[in-house]
DNA sequence: AGCCGATGGTGAAACGTTTCATGCGTTGGC
DNA sequence: GCCAACGCATGAAACGTTTCACCATCGGCT
């Protein structure tokens, strides 16, 4: 059954190709009861739109695309939910790709989706670095909006999250807890993300007297490497050891929570601790984990939003670049059970 | 700058039309230095081919779809992972949507895939009930392969894990380490996953003389459920008390394992534990966790290449149903740590 | 009666491809 | 020296929409 076209819909309602065009997108312009025979016609059918069609004649599509790094990262998986919303809110069709930090990858999306004339892209690129593909998109007049990404260029929108000011909220709440010996878990310190974090705790201890920061380097940010630094601050001699961790990210404070158990100090008596992220094992670890949490949605759905008001009028568009602010949840890895506030 | 269409090319490179599309289509049809005119043409005009215009023409697109119940779910998004491998093998495109649970999400989405005339479709159904829609798009000659649910449907391919297996393949597990009295944690009954994870447990101790498996209902699959749960086993009698656990899911099996630390028993020595799953966290946690891992990637990469086979050949096709064996992954929660194979 | 505006409907053009029958010049076989 | 065959290029048709200038009808006014 070959699908039906407007003709054939025309044909059966005994009325012009153009009618048929109008009751689908102006209906008010035609009269009841032709309205009906048409619409009777369109159902007997089954007819359904056909989308390229469309987009042929009108030139471009209502469907925006986002490409991230890695669609198994619950972060990015976050930002997608919230970018869904936005654009079907406005009707569109939001369509997922996923690099997999891999630039051959992101360039194959790319081309594909330069080639089906998307509406627009949100784009979290592979490397930060000036992106030849990316500039010719936005050359011929597609709105990329950045996300988490190289914040400031002047061709385009962006979103992120201020890593530095996450980083200053841990602290200075380790800080504000009485702890003056803290130690910063997290690395390669290569990561933007991790050195940001790093810099805003550092800044913040500037303001407390007494305070110091050490720096526990990792290899990556995984459980395993967080249980291996719980260990090397273990078999440190109590009287300097720290009595705070503040780690980069959730796995890793996860991984120094088992380390620490394991080493015999408890927490948060011995030892408070610190996540980044708020992933959804945060909470539900053994001991529930105070950690900074990322406005993830609505990265995802502000990015949308910015990108379908230049799609929309891209004369009156100014490009923007938003940062949002992280969120500490103070959870009982850093206070004791009774003075946990939620 | 208005994208260049194929007219411009041919004028500025002093062919017709139809040469140029026999240079994007059938290179070795046109004389070497034709061609050569006719690229740099291309190059020079930056010019990107109209996919709404070719798919308008060829009446069909390289689009696969996939509908996934929930984007955030590592279940889903690694699926997805195998799809998008089978899908660009094919150099075609995988775009996916997100139901979230919600009917009529699902429905606008199938609406909006079917005006964009896509090549097939991968979809875990928000009902298991017959589904109007998808009837539809199949009478229409849409391909759809069902991804983890109702296998078995006449005209469409599926692919589903055998969960009844999985369950065997724990509680067999646990009978040979010698456990008698098992617990089975899962719930609510009415997901199918559940029952068939704790029909297979039960099916497999029937060849153990002597063992009980005793059912512990839970509200949900979250690791609340399972610290819960882990209380109420805690406070049987040690002499009637279940010596191992089985859990229908590795979050209830990491809220077990909180829960049954906290109630003093050690695991694995005075409690065994089985998850299912195997989620990262499953080997991260305290006690690296015994599971049942699914064979994901390979679910999706294997419902796309049947989509992709029926799409290629619908008359030729016949449809599938393509069941997966679980496998178990023993790790130090059930088995002492110098005994734990790998 | 003649004119006007409103209302509802028409049909052709255009969007950018691909395909296919056709044409034309060259080559090779006989 | 003729014909067939071949290699290459051509240009028109078709895909299914939307848009827009235009037409027909009709009721109300002067």
């Amino acid at each position: 059954m070959a699908a039906a076209s407007i003709k054939e819909v025309a044909r059966l309602a005994g009325v012009s190709l153009g009618t048929v065009s109008n009751v689908l997108n102006r209906p008010e312009a035609v009269a009841p009861q032709t309205r009906k025979r048409v619409l009777d016609a369109i159902s007997q059918l089954g007819y359904v739109r056909n989308d390229s069609a469309r987009h042929l004649r009108a030139g471009q599509s209502r469907t925006v695309a986002i490409v991230v790094l890695d669609v198994s990262n619950p972060f990015f998986t976050d930002v997608v939910r919230g970018a869904e919303g936005a654009v079907e809110d406005a009707d569109g069709m939001l369509i997922v790709c996923n690099s997999g930090e891999d630039r051959a990858r992101e360039e194959r999306h790319l081309d594909m989706l330069e080639e089906q004339r998307v509406r627009g892209l949100l784009i979290t690129p592979v490397d930060d670095a000036r992106h030849e593909r990316l500039e010719r998109l936005i050359d011929r007049g597609i709105p990329v909006v950045l996300v988490d990404r190289g914040t400031g260029q002047p061709n385009r929108c962006s979103v992120a999250v201020d890593d530095v000011l996450g980083g200053q909220l841990a602290a200075q709440h380790l800080a504000d807890e009485g702890h003056r010996r803290i130690a910063f878990v997290g690395g390669p310190a290569s990561i933007r993300q991790v050195e940001d974090r790093h810099a805003g705790a550092a800044a913040a201890l500037e303001a407390y007297p007494g305070t110091s920061l050490q720096v526990v380097e990792t290899r990556s940010l995984s459980v395993t490497a967080g249980r291996d630094a719980a260990e090397r601050i273990c078999v440190q001699p109590a009287a300097t050891r720290p009595t705070a961790i503040f780690c980069a990210n959730d796995l890793l404070a996860l991984g120094v929570l088992q380390g620490l158990t394991a080493g015999g100090l408890r927490v948060p008596e011995d030892m408070a601790l610190v996540g980044y992220d708020d992933i959804d094992f945060a909470a539900a670890a053994a001991v529930p984990l105070t950690s900074v949490r990322q406005p993830r949605e609505q990265l995802g759905r502000t990015a949308a939003e910015l990108l379908l008001e230049e799609a929309e009028d891209p004369a009156r568009h100014g490009h923007r670049h938003v940062v949002f602010q992280p969120q500490l949840v103070v959870r009982q890895s850093t206070v004791s059970g009774t003075r946990a506030r939620r």
